[in-house]
DNA sequence: CGTTAACATGAAGGACGGTTCCGCTTTGAT
DNA sequence: ATCAAAGCGGAACCGTCCTTCATGTTAACG
């Protein structure tokens, strides 16, 4: 078995993937996840084999995207674990913080919504996101201000559901997810 | 101006008519509102060309299903009216029943979600359903059991978000859509 | 500089799925 | 039985996108 001598990436490789992902970022965000790959080329100043040089698939970016979507929520939720107030004001003004963020941008509704492939992805973030709603559930539900029963999966549950409801909304339909959180959040509280 | 002697529809062509809405439904079901027309034709034993003879569109169909779909929601919701039972549980039963149904049928599920065509048709079955929601929140709103603020829209909002949740545990996603509605409808009662 | 491997390009390829079209068949009225 | 209109079939058409590939360009190293 020998070394093989990896010459180090090229600066324009390293440039233009970072262009690149940007450009998808935007061009997601502005028109869900099936934006198209041309359309991403362009917005990176850059022809789309060069794309395909450095995602071997759209769905390989869509996934990179997702995993980045991930990790900011994670820490989001996971700063708020600092936060020493009232347990149910610090869980669920985390939650608003998170919605308030994906709710402007198409393609975080979606792979909160449940996109098939970016959500298999067991991936780092979401397991960082798993785990601080784990702690934030149990802190609440030990100060007795969140239902007893309430699991990580019910909160998977209504996200899923709020990011339909904010896509459909951006997609003109006469919603309001900041009806859908207030009442769903209401649910997951102790009455 | 002169009276147009229309011929009478064909014996044939009313019962193929009825054969594609019958296959329409259970391709739709089964693989959601983006099965193929192909197979829609298919299962109906016909070809594609006697299916756009019947519909000029495939959205067509979708909306004929869909508009089929909303009456019998209608006719459900309506029913309860008649339940001289305790204001809250004939309104969550309502809705449990629905949703149960809808919850078997994929297509059901993304029309409830809320797809674009389909539910811009402020339809007949469309406006009997939210009459009907609207007298059930009044009577809840009423006795006291449902929260002050709660509007018709809020269980637009609230479906659609458990199409989507619901479509999602079709499709493998670790949810359950049971759990969504008792939480959404626990946030809908009045504390 | 010169060399070379890495990289970029975008037109062409290919798969997929809705829609059209025209020749053939069936119905129903005379 | 005959005929015209209505209906049917399904191969071909067309638009849309993702992906590939052959060719030209550029960064990095000696």
């Amino acid at each position: 078995m020998s070394t093989i001598a990896h010459r180090p990436q090229r600066a324009d490789a390293r440039r233009n993937r970072e262009k690149l992902v940007a450009a998808a970022a935007a061009a997601f965000a502005e028109s869900g996840l099936d934006a198209q790959v041309e359309d991403i080329a362009r917005r990176a100043h850059v022809g789309v084999g060069t794309l395909y040089r450095h995602f071997p698939t759209k769905e390989a970016l869509v996934v990179a995207l997702a995993e980045q979507h991930f990790e900011r929520i994670a820490d989001t939720v996971e700063a708020a674990l600092a936060d020493p107030g009232d347990e149910w004001d610090v869980f669920a003004a985390a939650i608003w913080r998170v919605a308030t963020a994906a709710a402007a941008d198409v393609a975080w509704c979606e792979i909160i919504g449940g996109h098939p492939s970016a959500v298999q992805a067991a991936s780092r973030g979401q397991q960082r996101l798993a785990s601080a709603v784990g702690t934030h559930i149990a802190r609440a539900q030990g100060a007795g201000v969140m239902r007893a029963d309430a699991t990580v999966e019910d909160i998977k549950t209504i996200m899923c559901g709020f990011g339909h409801v904010a896509a459909a909304q951006r997609a003109g339909a006469e919603l309001d997810w900041t009806r859908y959180l207030a009442i769903a959040l209401d649910g997951l509280r102790t009455r």
